[in-house]
DNA sequence: CAGAAAACATACAAGAGTGTATGGAAACAG
DNA sequence: CTGTTTCCATACACTCTTGTATGTTTTCTG
């Protein structure tokens, strides 16, 4: 006899998947960090007990393997191909900022919570640097072939690129407006030369069009 | 009657202060997270038993201010320092690259421990903003005593301060030799000028002299 | 060397999280 | 519609950590 013959199911599906534990998961690692991705709050969430999960997976840890997985999936590839496509430097830049801003192709809250959680776990670490690395060598084969010399180009994708890192991770926060005046002085700095009027223009009337004025979350 | 009438007295002072609680944790802290920061793990550390802790701390949360105190104190002002009394532009770049590898005076590790902490604290996070606005700001204005525009030398800032967070951040390790091997590349990136080569071999040879062939730490 | 204050030990209570074992409900094949 | 298989609920055991209450030992003070 049970106390409870049908479940709540006010607002759940009828059956769980897998990716479904997966998708929640990494709804929580991103708003609260690895710290919070806790078998009994994801069940709660989900509207089913924990024994739903200890069907689905071995326990937490095969779960925080998904998630990298997850995370490997989605994040990798898209900076890189921003750059192939890439002819000018002003073209392959602004290709790379639009990502950076456009949160449908790139996740930059994912990519900063598995940042978080490569800083206390060794296996992720591992993993995020090797991503980093490949990242920073793409940018820096794009300088390559825009005239820069080797050393000059490494410096330069990582300079780029580690500034990208930390905008995110200090939470900057200011409006599309302000951000975009920004343009000219960090096409100058990132690139030492001037940036041509015309694509900064296209690329200011593009962006402010688009709305986005949050670039936090 | 008691089972143990005096305490293990092996490698402990006789009585613990409330500062050997802090640095205690401050290295908890830095090698391992807030996460870590236990008073239970603390305790076992110090060899006394967690009542000792309850009588020099109300709880956790007064043993976290402290530590948030402490590192207030030590890392604020360093690097604000080293750019008021610099003159030229080559003096004020390589000191603060000086203060960033010369971890007496600066502590990254501490820094980055702070900062991990603050993504999963509002109060943290708004004190480490407010931190790291003050010190953009001071880079910027000794970037306008050298003749840059307002704008570019707040970008400027921004970015060799970003720079410098991510470096830490991602945890990149390099010999000391090899990064100093940058340091042209850097100056000209941040600053868009050429640097005096005999004002980079000074510091190049300072650099390597003064051993420090690890940056991690 | 008493007595008070400071510093610490011990024991208990409570909460949160994980993992396991097992029984019951849902979905589906034949 | 019966029997598997899939999926989930329930209950229990265990660990870790915090906080409190109270007793015991040092250490300081006069």
């Amino acid at each position: 006899m049970t106390l409870l013959s049908t479940r709540d199911e006010s607002k759940r599906q009828a059956q769980l998947t897998r990716d479904d534990w997966i998708e929640a998961a990494l709804e929580v690692l991103v708003g609260e960090g690895v710290g919070a991705v806790q078998i009994t709050s994801l069940a709660k969430k989900l509207n089913v007990t924990r024994g739903s999960f200890y069907w689905h997976f071995t326990g937490r840890e095969e779960l925080l393997g998904s998630l990298l997985k997850e995370w490997h999936a989605r994040n990798t590839g898209v900076m890189l191909s921003a750059l192939a496509h890439a002819g000018s430097l002003e073209e392959g830049i602004l290709d790379l900022f639009a990502v950076w801003v456009d949160h449908k192709r790139f996740d930059p809250a994912l990519d900063q919570a598995v940042r978080d959680w490569a800083r206390r776990s060794q296996g992720v670490r591992d993993v995020v640097a090797e991503e980093d690395e490949s990242r920073v060598s793409a940018i820096a084969a794009f300088f390559e072939r825009n005239g820069f010399a080797a050393t000059e180009a490494f410096i330069r994708a990582r300079v780029l690129y580690f500034t990208q890192v930390s905008y995110y991770a200090l939470g900057v926060e200011e409006p599309m407006t302000e951000r975009v005046s920004y343009l000219e002085a960090y096409f100058r700095c990132f690139t030492g030369r001037e940036i041509d009027p015309a694509a900064a223009d296209a690329f200011i009337a593009r962006r402010t069009a688009e709305g986005g004025a949050d670039i936090s979350k």
